[in-house]
RNA sequence: GCACCCGUAGCUCAGCUGGAUAGAGCGUUGCCCUCCGAAGGCAAAGGCCACAGGUUCGAAUCCUGUCGGGUGCGCCA
């Protein structure tokens, strides 16, 4: 339990006394009562607004209820003063001892210091990159893995249970596009001039050995043959190949999904018959044409045609949604609802990370989750913006055609895994992010990669060099050496779990990428005191005791730096090189 | 036309789901350092949180409207 929520439960604790005492009502709603650390630390170590809060339903005044609240809280032991200040609040300054304990606590917890249970082992499944099987991953889905698979272990370590999930659209036409593209190359490897690749295939020099294998597989059989006899098992075999590829290339940002689900083999199954009969019994479905679409101009040909619709207008969306071409083919969205209730069968929440041009998709696959669950479950959608590549401030140029984008192998070759893991970070993912090559590799003060690995590096350096100063790191350290500066570390440190569970509960992973900074900030501010006077350097040659405590501290902020970064999936640094 | 996202310091962005005097980096200005505990430090200036209403003890945050920017709209996926 976090050191806030400690003060909430002992809060708690004395609002029921209260109660009791008939001071305060017994159906007060508390939820909106919090512990929190002040803005100002000038303030005290922990507010609480409970006496704002509760107030007005117990028929006082916010400063008369916070004198009541004070008297007890000032019994507590750890406790050294309560304020009442502004228009209500409670500050609270806790006695040295209870910081020096937390440190403690985190260094005896190591990385399980900050783990929460607000998850209440609910399940939850994050579907993530879900790129279409026709090539490599780009950096246009590199930040979406990133930010999807964060927030996966975030969710694991706030007490979620998590399935991680990759929706495989292996049932559209791109996939026979893929397939004919396979074709090219196989008649390639057997020696045929293929000449320019034509224009609506894929290029990609990565379709190549796929055809080498079928050529060896095959010979000549399948060069001749009439195309419904070939396209299957070229596009089997492409879809297969192009998930090893995309397995491999999630594999080096370190991302492994638990689940591969693909569409074709849902609609085959006759899953999305069933969503739609379930829609239908409920009213939702019926037989009806669509509106002209407004994007069209005047001389667009538009011919309305009936088609089998859901009614997600009933959701808030704007207008109803095809699950059925004339054709009698399911559309996208279609099998995409029946994607979802089917990840709904399994869990509690879905949240899917999305690149932003799919925002106007959202509503309808909301609507079509809280029909088909009958709002049991909830679907949040994060959408992620673009990626814009520079190189020393140049953007990088990529012309559409030919394949000529920047993967996201050679991304993470270039500027390693870490690097790129972090960056993706450093901006909520619904603005769009720069990444400059050559900044992000910066060894300064303005990249907050190296900023938070270099604060950690001075940690791992500080543990190798303490010997060197007769520091044994097996011995007992008096924390109470430490003085207010170090102290504020500490404080800083133990905001930790409340980043994290912040984090978890916004579906919002770029907050351990700020908090990280911050920590690493101050830690650098505390480690810069001593190039000015000698004397507040971490190890002292001839001071152990203190050199012991101050490395205690730094022990401890470096837990809390790796910690963080493992939710990020980033490995910490022991050294900058 | 409609929907979604966004609008916070000169620039790039945070702002802990409604809290106290709105923060950080860059840039600017002024001091200090040139020490491998390297890949700088300290400090200052800089804000009508786009605008106008509303909700309440309290709003950058929630609601409505307006203005401005981005994205999207299909029997594509």
């Amino acid at each position: 339990m976090s050191l806030y929520a400690q003060y909430a439960a002992l809060l708690d604790g004395v609002l029921d006394d209260l109660v009791a005492e008939g001071v305060l009502p017994a159906d007060l709603d508390r939820k909106n009562v919090t512990v929190e650390p002040p803005r100002d630390p000038s303030h005290g170590d922990l507010a609480t607004n409970a006496a704002m809060v509760l107030a007005r339903p117990a028929k006082t005044n916010p400063r008369s209820l916070a004198e009541l609240i004070k008297t007890k809280l000032q019994a507590l032991p750890p406790v050294t003063s309560v304020e009442i200040a502004g228009p209500g609040f409670i500050n609270l300054r806790l006695t040295p001892e209870a910081w020096r304990d937390e440190l403690r606590t985190i260094l005896r917890q190591g990385e399980e210091y900050g783990l929460c249970t607000v998850g209440k082992d609910e399940r939850v499944n994050v579907e993530y990159v879900s790129a279409n099987p026709t090539g490599p991953l780009h950096m246009g889905h590199c930040r979406g893995a990133v930010v999807g698979d964060s927030l996966a272990r975030i969710l694991e370590a706030a007490g979620f249970r998590v399935t991680k999930e990759y929706y495989v659209n292996d049932a559209g036409a791109q996939v026979d596009t893929l397939a004919r593209s396979l074709h090219l190359r196989y008649r390639e490897a057997l020696g045929e001039h293929i000449g320019e690749i034509p224009e609506g295939l894929y290029p990609g020099d990565y379709l190549k050995p796929v055809g080498v294998v079928l050529a060896a597989d095959y010979g000549d059989d399948l060069v001749e043959a009439p195309e419904e006899v070939w396209l299957p098992v070229f596009r089997q075999c492409a879809i297969k190949a192009m998930l090893d590829l995309i397995r491999y290339d999630l594999s080096l940002l370190g991302i492994h999904h638990d689940i591969f689900a693909s569409e074709a083999e849902l609609q085959q199954s006759g899953a999305v018959e069933r969503a739609m009969e379930v829609l239908r019994g409920k009213g939702l479905v019926y037989e009806g044409t669509l509106e002209r679409p407004k994007s069209l101009d005047d001389h667009d040909e538009w011919e309305p045609v009936e088609l089998t619709l859901f009614r997600s207008t009933k959701f808030g969306d704007d207008q109803d949604r095809p699950m059925k071409k004339s054709d009698g083919s399911w559309t996208y969205f279609g099998s995409d609802a029946a994607y979802h209730w089917q990840k709904a069968q399994n869990a509690d929440h879905l949240v899917n990370i999305w690149g932003a041009d799919h925002a106007g998709t959202v509503k309808r696959v909301q609507a079509a989750v809280n029909a088909l669950t009958d709002g049991r479950v909830d679907l949040d959608v994060k959408l992620v913006q673009m990626v814009r590549l520079f190189r020393g401030g140049e953007p990088v140029k990529m012309s559409k055609r030919a394949g000529d984008f920047v993967t996201l192998a050679d991304v993470v070759e270039e500027v390693g895994k870490d690097v790129v893991r972090f960056m993706m970070l450093t901006k909520r993912a619904d603005t769009p992010l720069d990444f400059d090559f050559a900044k992000v590799v910066e060894a300064s003060k303005d990249n907050p990669v190296f900023y938070v690995q270099y604060a950690h590096a001075r940690i791992s350096s500080l543990k190798r060099k303490a010997a060197d100063v007769g520091v044994d790191l097996a011995s007992d350290a008096d924390l109470s050496l430490l003085d207010d500066e170090e102290l504020a570390l500490v404080r800083r440190a133990a905001q930790y779990p409340r980043a994290l569970e912040g984090a978890a509960m916004s579906h919002e992973p770029h907050r351990i990428a700020f908090y990280l900074y911050d920590l690493a900030a101050e830690f650098h501010a505390l480690w810069n005191r001593g190039n000015d006077d000698p004397e507040r350097r971490f190890l002292l040659e001839n001071n152990p005791q203190l050199s012991r405590a101050r490395l205690e501290l730094a022990l401890g902020v470096g837990q809390i730096i790796r910690s963080g970064l493992a939710l990020m999936g980033v490995a910490a640094a022991e050294e900058m090189r």
